[in-house]
DNA sequence: CGCATAATTGACGGTTTTCAAGCACTGTGG
DNA sequence: CCACAGTGCTTGAAAACCGTCAATTATGCG
């Protein structure tokens, strides 16, 4: 595990390539780089299969990465732009799961059976790393390294979730919205990208389908925030001016 | 992975000190039992350290199988009984996260971790298998076969949290205490007991804590129910009259 | 069997949703 | 460059839903 990794996949994304556009996560700082350095790891001695890998495709805004019941092929990671998962419903407005941001994985989910479970689709212009699963060799070492990662992977998710649920069904209304948006916050920064001030790239009713509140709600209370001088909003553009004290607001 | 398994733990449980008691789940039902096999396997060639696994270990109403923080050490499955995993709050009250029905497992959350992410309580006379995972070998074929269903395990955890959190979220009070009872029923059906007439052996606050509701409105909504002819309640016993009507309520 | 605990039921108030209208931004085409 | 339409955001008023407080009843566990 701490052999030294082939040189290469790495250093594509050190290029000016990724370095023109500010908003792009490092490969350092990719949820995908534990599994990419798993496979760089396996190709200096079991020969993982080339074009496992693809890099940096390109999505625009609206286009859909996978559609829930799809045969699950392939992990995604964002290098930039916003994803959200849905869980579509006919009849009913569709369940959003959740918000992807650079550095995140998606269809992480889907590990564990055979299908997607829910649609992933782009929140703005975005780009992607595909890991393509089936196509890796299905014994040996490295595949044990790759589970270990994975194991950690969902793991992490589940406990996400636990805590989510706890979140959200005992907070109120303005308390979702405080986390909701310390959350970002969080994420952003994690990945290397300003935590302070971004943009709400998911519409009102987006975050509301999220948090179980309609949108009006999150509109009112983002206003309310601003009163108070918590955040600044202009649209789509938010500044949080007193991230602590949104804390505060969201653990009541 | 189809070779023939050592004959031994599953008889175990065939004997008469199981079957002597109604309520307990078969070997074939418990959720431990894709890893059991993995671990008979796994003896047959590379020498499993006996003692891993402690079967039928009582646990009395009220014990705590293990508290948050604590080192992982050990996978649980309720062979009989109930339990509840909570968070600890200082100040306010504990946060349900689940309950463990018979054929469950208890602390596959902290698999990915090193520690508990949550304590686990038995709310009635119960009794567990324990699968000591520190004593396993960590490395070789029979650790791959174990992971791999560590990883399904996990994935339905996170599918069941996905489903969870949209429920509770989007839904009605109503709604959300009608799920539960299905949700119940079909657990308790899936592992080979009585579906439709049962014993609610958590309180009224423990369920209302769990779906985010207060105990007393969980009440009032049992009792409707039962005016509505949808199921039937004496205090902790429950009958479900129309349970197909249950599920329609839940979904709206 | 008895007492602490849990469940039920009623009244009231606050929060959030719903419905509805007006406003601001974006992109398009004249 | 501006007018326009479309979409999403904001804001208001009324009603539904659920939580809190409190009193009563039933229970179940030791």
């Amino acid at each position: 595990m701490d052999k030294l990794r082939i040189a290469g996949h790495r250093s594509v994304c050190a290029d000016s390539a990724c370095s023109d556009d500010r908003t792009e996560v490092e490969c350092e700082d990719c949820g995908l780089d534990p599994i990419c350095m798993v496979l760089d790891y396996a190709g200096e001695e079991s020969g993982v299969p080339e074009g496992i890998l693809v890099r940096r495709r390109p999505i625009e805004r609206g286009e859909t990465l996978f559609h829930k019941d799809d045969l699950f092929r392939t992990l995604y990671a964002v290098k930039s732009g916003t994803f959200k998962t849905l869980i579509p419903h006919r009849g009913r407005p569709d369940q959003v799961v959740g918000f992807h941001l650079p550095g995140e994985l998606i269809g992480a989910e889907a590990m564990a059976g055979e299908h997607y479970p829910c649609t992933a689709r782009a929140l703005e212009a975005s780009s992607v790393c595909e890991l393509c699963l089936d196509r890796l060799p299905d014994a040996g070492r490295p595949m044990e390294a790759l589970q270990r990662s994975i194991i950690e992977l969902l793991g992490k998710e589940v406990a996400f979730n636990h805590e989510l649920i706890g979140s959200l069904v005992h907070q109120s209304a303005e308390q979702r919205v405080a986390g909701f948006l310390s959350s970002l916050s969080d994420r952003l920064q994690r990945r290397g990208m300003p935590g302070t001030e971004f943009i709400l790239t998911m519409s009102r009713s987006d975050i509301g389908n999220y948090l179980g509140l309609a949108s009006e709600t999150v509109s009112r209370i983002m206003t309310r925030f601003q009163k108070q001088g918590l955040i600044r909003i202009q649209r789509k553009r938010i500044s949080l001016r007193a991230p602590a004290r949104l804390v505060q607001v969201a653990e009541g």
